[in-house]
DNA sequence: TATATTAATCGTAATATTGCAATATACAAA
DNA sequence: TTTGTATATTGCAATATTACGATTAATATA
């Protein structure tokens, strides 16, 4: 139906996969690509950066910023731009779990 | 228009959202983190684990293998799924990068 | 005040995703 | 051969996502 059954998984299966479909998309790679390597940057560079319209960017911009992995403070008429480190928390644990595990087992089929 | 200018970004951009995209899902997560957990099961074991119709899991199931994140092999009637560690490559590189460049530079809004 | 400039929001079209019932496929066992 | 078991596929309805033109809001600056 479009729509997940949120209500059939726990919390953190929830929040890792909100953060994760956050960054299931090659324009918000690109977009943390660019931040990593500039550290911060206004909105506009961004825009300029990526060849997608502004009101695009704009939308992805806000995915990234629901999902608490960017952070915006105005700067004058612009918006600057930088990665929010907590967000990527979550993220974090859940691989260094994964890794943990994987590298344990050498995980092979039957 | 729903669909993804997958052509204005480069192929590495392309492939980690490919596979965080699939990742993006509370299903697909509890998916992941029960293969970790008994490191392989026949798809059965899924489908009775996870709160969901059959069909819908084989759709997941089939959407984590296109994008190389698991694996499944015959075993009589059933099939069996591991982890596909290979498919956990790419984003390694992509966090490990990320947390190189975060923890040194402290990032902070201008 | 009038005019840029910057970025968000609205509205909408095109397409993708989620979920499931029904069905199909493949194989084993009786 | 029939029956059962395990999984995939099809088809469809409901909803979500992607993208952008047009517009708006907010703040500078002339």
């Amino acid at each position: 139906m479009g729509i997940t059954k949120t209500d059939q998984f726990s919390l953190e299966e929830n929040e890792i996969a909100i953060a994760l479909k956050a960054l299931g998309h090659p324009a918000r790679i690109a977009i943390i690509n660019y931040l990593i390597e500039v550290n911060q940057c206004v909105c506009g560079e961004i825009v300029s950066k990526i060849p997608l319209a502004q009101p695009t960017i704009s939308q992805h911009l806000k995915e990234l910023k629901n999902a608490g992995l960017i952070q915006g403070t105005i700067e004058g008429t612009s918006i600057c731009y930088c990665i929010n480190p907590d967000g990527f928390e979550k993220i974090r644990f859940f691989f260094e779990r994964f890794n943990q595990h994987i590298s344990l087992k050498k995980s092979t089929c039957c």
